[in-house]
DNA sequence: GTCTATAGCGGGATAGAC
DNA sequence: GTCTATCCCGCTATAGAC
């Protein structure tokens, strides 16, 4: 067997597609094979097993939103422009990858451990990266140590951007509106987001 | 058959818990009769299927966010202390029916229309009387009409409020805390969220 | 009304031919 | 390597006894 075949790349295209639009428990093998346009049986030659199929997918997710922050969080802007281009990141990210984050939400629900264990790393977390940078720059934005906490902060700027992509079919319903303008009212929100951020972090 | 006998009572009881914790396909009839002392058999005589079952548990949940949130809109307290309250009811609701967030953004993304109708029902919804208020509410609050809308606010408020406790696995494992502790950090949280909101409110 | 037994099906996994 | 056929389990739902 050798790696990177094209049949191996046709399964973990269709797992990673169909994994993330239905979740675990919602994909079943046959519909990947099918996706994959090969039998049941190939992808059980590949990969073992469901469950080995599944933490492949769910450790390229991670991939994708560590690779992005981290790239932000390298950079040498202050406070501001970080916040800034975390929300262009991720209204951007969200919107190449609308189920990502209901993905990750139904995952982590029906099955904490195992998956806080792959998002998270063994290693340096995105989030503890995040959390350390935060500090070090809040070092340097005056006045605000004592009114927002570094924790706080980055919990804040994550819940703002992530939860309504969450609920997008109750925003899309209250709205009456279709995919692609909630697309585009997510993209006029950014900058309406950082000044909110902004203003709340001024002491 | 009697209305609110002791056994279908058991059996929504049963159901309610369940179905919560576990989403509608970790749940199974086999689970719930357990759990409710009676045969599988029973649950299909009072309740025909495991999807009727499922939307009176639902229409439940929608029943106690609803009824809480009107109770803060009928007030006639200004916009400060209004999400001063929304903020205590998110908060305490949240940390007495943990699994709820969680629930309701499972279903959301797995039968998108089904749930939206349940949820926000066909009459005028929580969102729709939330969002009216909010608009009236602003009118009285100076000088914030431009800055941010009334829809952007309703969302952030939500957002910040519900979208920690998602994630509480995850916050779980960075902090290394238990239950308890999280409980007491939404807590402490709630007047930090307060002056945040605030602060972004004013010109 | 409530139970046991079972029908019927969908899904993960494997055996074995090619 | 890839396929078809099949095993076997778990689940929803129903039949029928009491």
């Amino acid at each position: 067997m050798s790696l990177n075949n094209q049949t191996e790349l046709a399964i973990i295209e269709a797992a990673r597609k169909i994994f993330i639009s239905k979740g675990y428990s919602g994909t079943t093998m046959e519909k990947i094979a099918t996706e994959a346009n090969v039998s049941k049986a190939s992808l059980h030659y590949y990969y073992r097993s469901k469950d080995k199929l599944f933490e492949i997918v769910l450790s390229e997710v991670r991939e994708i939103i560590q690779e992005k922050l981290i790239l932000i969080i390298k950079s040498e802007d202050n406070i501001e422009v970080i916040i800034k281009k975390i929300n262009d990141v991720y209204v951007e990210t969200l919107i190449n990858h609308p189920y990502l984050p209901n993905f990750i939400i139904n995952e982590i629900s029906s099955n904490p451990e195992k998956i806080v264990k792959i998002l998270l790393g063994d290693k340096l977390s995105t989030f503890t990266i995040l959390r350390m940078m935060v500090i070090i720059r809040n070092k340097t934005f005056k006045g605000n140590k004592d009114v927002v906490n570094s924790y706080d902060l980055i919990l804040n700027v994550i819940s703002l951007n992530v939860f309504p992509f969450l609920i997008r079919p109750i925003i899309k319903n209250i709205f009456k509106i279709e995919d692609e303008q909630f697309n585009s009212y997510m993209n006029n929100r950014k900058s309406g987001l950082s000044t909110f951020l902004f203003k709340a972090l001024k002491q």
